[in-house]
DNA sequence: AGGCGGTGCTAAATGCATTTACCACCGACT
DNA sequence: AGTCGGTGGTAAATGCATTTAGCACCGCCT
């Protein structure tokens, strides 16, 4: 606990030598020249006194924090964010960034506020990690601010950083087709129309597409598709078990995330289905919930941590403007009962599964 | 996306009066006198130009920063830890201060350079948010920078916040016990051995402690101690399913945390057996899991958010040395059968449960 | 006329690091 | 003797807001 830090002005003086010297040196600046043993002795001096700079006071000259703000509208509410902000912290932490938190559920009011906050602290770029894909009010920014979206995107600001969720969702059927499945294949959980101008549709509405395509592309077709608002485990276990009391050719569960298919677990083991033998299910996110299901719920992860050092790393390479789409990982457990993996179909998933991982 | 922002220097130009008063006037300092008109003209020349302080010019000569930094082992991994945060950033920004969240993974290289790059930037005060109870290596540190420990405590830090533990056991006991279990009662996931320097033992030592003496003071003992050393789902499983095989008289089961509670509901439902009927589970942390579950897991709740605000406050306000102990709520939900709510025990565990509502 | 107490405001220093614009000195060359 | 090109540095300005010390002026009193 020392009562306080030493300043450049002190090194100099240990040093024997001006300010100047020792910046110049301690910042290793070319075309400079100073004896060796100038060199020497300002080193020496920082080392002794312990000398770290005033990153405020450098800020001052250099407009360079060496700081970056996270925006976003949820942060500790969702496992989705806090990923995102262990992946930017992971990276940020690489680059000798420091990174500033904020969260503004969303509240416009809030939002202004904390542009306006991190932009008096001179931060050198901003992450929006909104949820929304919604027109953020932006105060007067200065140029030289940074700014990437994470999980968004927004006609004002050119980078963004995505799930792939298009190839994410022809992942899912494929993981289906591949063990043979080609019909009684159920979708739980998407609703076209309703989704329209839901916050999810942004990068949902790939995921949809995706799955939609790769079905068409491999002859297969849904049987079902049960749509709901939320995606909690409830309405994934009143949807699926109002689905199997209704008919009883329902072989797989295509669930648009894994609270869905936790509830559509609990339905079917109340009809005594076994999952992963007499039905099979699949589902998107790669939620902490999947590993715990019994047996292990095989899902296509959303990459988090990926997409927050994705974020990091294009706000701080100052990137071209165009979307970042990060690979959606294949997490396979045992939630996919094998049917039969010779048929027409199945090959031909099975080939574009191994295609897309050695892409990925 | 204006070109630059206009500093303190502009304001006063356009108000026709020197920085000084510009300053004076916009900080609201007493005991200065300017005319009426001077104020007039600052605060519309302020306004007009969108005036906002640069606060690491401010920094240089005040030494407060408004920032505040949030150093914590793990971050998004425990959606624990995302809670702390997530209440230390709503009662910051009360506080007009911004928050610089740090991962360390628990790595002593990384505490001593997270700590040194806060350090840098001259933050206001340091909350660890570590989950072990362990000495940090501590750099040279600014008298004048505050710290709290954030579930934990550290001899060298006087200032901590923790979760009433043992308000906690006790009240998952009483909760039981008011039922009218008095019988079949056993312990999920602990064991007081495996326990002595584990980095849970800190705060669950207590847990473990409140909820021996309340059975105690109320007559009660426990008929089984399963214990494990992890506190994931299947150690849950595991360890009630081996439970439940070996004997028959078990009705009740105190859960450790709720994903073992998880793992507990499946063995039981693998059995028959159904939860909040046939017998009862109570368990700790109200996890996202505890109200997916069904029915409902009745759980003892870390009280994460809430105590993320208290470390700000106590951050904020300068407290005085010493714990600082947040009540952990009870979450009722549909989890514990009803067996007898007039017996002796039952009445007095009624007594007891609105006792400590009241005081919470 | 000289002094005194307000009133209303400003100049300049300060905190810390960076950076631009020199300066002093030496040996060599003409 | 005067000049030129290094060599090895330094003084001072700068960025922005805060703060200390003090100035100029007015009315009033003696």
């Amino acid at each position: 606990m020392s009562a306080k830090r030493s300043t450049l002005a002190d090194v100099a003086r240990l040093a024997g030598l001006s300010p100047t010297a020792a910046s110049l040196i301690l910042n290793g600046k070319p075309d400079t020249r100073f004896s060796a043993e100038a060199h020497e002795r300002v080193h020496a001096a920082a080392a002794r006194l312990g000398y770290r700079p005033n990153i405020g006071a450098r800020a001052l000259r250099t407009d360079r924090t060496l700081s970056i703000a996270f925006i976003s509208d949820v942060v500790a509410t969702t496992r989705f964010a806090s990923g995102l902000i262990q992946g930017a912290l992971e990276e940020a932490e690489r680059a000798g960034h420091v990174v500033l938190v904020m969260e503004t559920r969303g509240e416009p009011a809030r939002e202004a506020e904390a542009i306006e906050a991190v932009l008096d602290r001179q931060v050198d770029g901003i992450i929006f990690g909104t949820m929304r894909a919604r027109e953020l009010f932006v105060p007067d920014f200065p140029d030289s601010t940074r700014v990437v979206m994470l999980n968004a995107t927004n006609p004002r600001y050119g980078v963004s950083v995505l799930p792939d969720e298009e190839a994410g969702g022809r992942a899912a059927v494929d993981l289906l087709a591949a063990a043979g499945h080609a019909e009684g294949i159920a979708l739980i959980g998407q609703n076209d129309e309703a989704e329209r101008d839901l916050f999810r549709s942004a990068t949902v509405a790939r995921r949809v597409n995706g799955l939609r395509s790769e079905l068409t592309e491999l002859g297969l077709t849904l049987v079902a598709e049960e749509s709901c608002w939320e995606w909690e485990p409830h309405n994934g276990y009143e949807l699926t078990a109002e689905l199997l009391d209704r008919r009883d050719d329902i072989r797989a569960l295509l669930c648009m995330n894994d609270r869905l298919a936790f509830g559509a677990y609990q339905a079917c083991s109340e009809r005594g289905l076994a999952v992963g033998r007499d039905i099979s299910v699949v589902s998107f996110d790669n939620d902490e919930l999947a590993s715990y299901l019994r047996p292990g719920l095989t899902t296509i992860g959303l990459p988090h941590v990926e997409m927050g050092r994705e974020a990091v790393k294009l706000l701080l390479s100052d990137a071209a403007p165009g979307q970042r789409l990060v690979p959606m990982p294949i997490v396979e457990r045992h939630s996919i009962a094998t049917v039969d993996t010779t048929s027409e179909s199945a090959r031909r998933a099975q080939a574009r599964l191994a295609a897309g991982r050695i892409a990925g």
